[in-house]
DNA sequence: TTGTAAGCGTTATCAT
DNA sequence: ATGATAACGCTTACAA
């Protein structure tokens, strides 16, 4: 079955598509009289625009797109929680694109089809971008040229709006509690910090807390992982073990907190007695688990990129490109005396 | 920036821009040298399909849309799971929905008008819906006609595919359990079953189950509730406890039943030797807790739901509805003696 | 205030 | 095997 048209509400009153067109897109010169017609003759054959042929004429889709290593990481899940209450206000559709289908292994893909895919099917007036994904910078240019506004969550492109964290002042936090608690050798579990910004910033403000707070670096303090942690829990926190550590900062995040707790637990390891815990993001489980953690407002955010993106669409605003940054917070739980 | 079309391309290869279409969309007829020409002048190009132009002539969108009540509920997030890598095999991009902008206290918005959105715009092929969200037999006969495939999860329409869970067995294996274990004043905490299909199934399986395994069905011993749940924790607590229940299954999932546990730890109620408690779901958070609970393959059932949406597409599926149910499983925790 | 006609990028239907 | 042209539904100069 066809859908309604413009053309058969035009038919059907007796005049031209286009003013039928005129009188939906609210254009002033239309008279009262057949605006009032018109509208009637929307509602009662139930016509709503082809955004197909819409987005064809107009170059524009009327749809932001979300991109995100994966949907249903909890780091993804609170930021979403920002997102949709922020995007409900909005005209706009939500596209959510994974980078995982332009990662696999084995086909050439890359990130940057993703971004290249989004510019040119004309997907979305919008990317909002969650991770350490990054378009190359031609392609960054081609969305400037094209008008497709970008907003970086926890990143940053050569072009873009951004939020992000305060992630070395997170680092800092936690040491320095832990370090007035008497706790000198504090661990650091960190993702790959060359790969990974965020990672970076943490280590960076880690090790500046361990010169600041406790008056020593040691290197050993340090376990990073690149993979999945699956296994390496056990032998991070066998390493610290190793390494005589009597707190640990997971820098990684709170999941990966109470998997070392587990581990910990299953070792007769008591904590914070013998090893204190810190994590990072209060995620919802953190709560659950009882863990101190330095929280990270990752939904607020998340609403806050919806209305840069938003802004940034309306205003259409290609050069003053904005910042905004979000502070941790200590939230003291029970893995840390 | 205009982005490159295929008359770029046939500009620069001094041929057709049908020709060019052809040569991209594989039709056997064209030779295989030009062929080639298309097909490197589409790498160097960089060129890639106006998707909006494509929709607007073939009726297709390439889209399934995902209605849920929210993106980021626990249960939605499960639900993606299993949607991502399955759809990740697939050609098509996900555009989400969610109801709560359509239920808006002070607009006459409703399901309804999302349904009829989705469908006037030709935003999708097909489309997943996600919980008690029903749209109208009207509507729905507009999809069938339209050739616009419906696969419902947990609930269920008029005309559509579905995947649904054995509501009425997990009920069933909680009292079954508790009920052996000689706990026979089960209560039950469900939501609205009048409106919510899978509640109105749990509530006959626990009514059922509590005549066949203790012998005896006291409505006392229910306790349901329509709105958020929030404080409504606590009084259920109570209510359970003066109605001097020794276990409780918590059907409306693991999170109002960690809520539960966090009441009674409060009032000094000791779990599970005062009150046993079982969830429902098996959600990621029932294991940190210790929740017993009853498993709903979630995620699986995400995946079924792709693979009905993509079959019923590629074969035009219109008439032979598929049915896909999943069963429970009962996992053992701290939470029950 | 309204009608006419062109055009967005693609695919489909004629030709050749 | 390829070219020319119409068509999808919409918006928008340009006319009237």
């Amino acid at each position: 079955m066809r859908a309604v048209t413009i053309k058969d509400i035009g038919k059907k009153l007796g005049i031209n598509h286009s003013t039928v067109s005129r009188a939906i897109n609210g254009d002033p010169r239309i008279s009262v009289d057949t605006k009032r017609k018109v509208m009637d003759a929307v509602r009662d054959m139930k016509y709503t625009p082809n955004l197909a042929a819409r987005g064809l004429i107009r170059g524009k889709s009327n749809t932001i797109a979300i991109i995100t290593p994966s949907y249903f990481s909890n780091f993804s899940v609170d930021i979403m929680a920002g997102i949709e209450p922020e995007m409900i206000k909005t005209r706009y559709d939500v596209t959510y694109y994974t980078t995982s289908k332009y990662t696999t292994i084995g086909t050439q893909n890359k990130d940057s089809d993703l971004f290249a895919k989004i510019l040119n099917e004309r997907k979305a007036d919008a990317v909002i971008v969650n991770g350490p994904i990054v378009g190359d910078p031609d392609i960054l240019k081609r969305y400037k040229k094209a008008g497709i506004h970008i907003v970086y969550i926890e990143g940053k492109g050569d072009w873009g709006h951004r939020v992000h964290y305060d992630n070395q002042k997170a680092a800092t936090m936690a040491v320095k509690y832990l370090a007035d608690r008497g706790r000198k050798r504090i661990g650091l579990l960190v993702g790959n910090y060359e790969y990974v910004e965020s990672m970076k910033e943490r280590r960076d403000g880690y090790k500046k807390a361990m010169l600041d707070f406790t008056g020593k670096y040691d290197k050993d303090l340090t376990f990073s992982f690149y993979e999945d942690f699956g296994d390496a829990c056990k032998n991070a926190l066998m390493h610290f073990v190793d390494k005589k550590a009597n707190a640990i900062y997971v820098a990684t995040g709170d999941e990966d907190a109470i998997k070392v707790m587990a581990e910990a637990e299953k070792l007769g390891i008591k904590i914070p007695e013998d090893i204190a815990i810190i994590g990072q993001d209060d995620m919802k489980m953190a709560k659950i688990a009882g863990l101190t953690t330095i929280k990270q407002p990752i939904s607020e955010m998340g609403k806050k990129a919806v209305e840069l993106a938003v802004n940034a669409i309306e205003k259409n605003e290609l050069k003053k490109m904005r910042d905004e940054i979000f502070y941790p917070e200590l939230i003291i739980r029970k893995t840390t005396c």
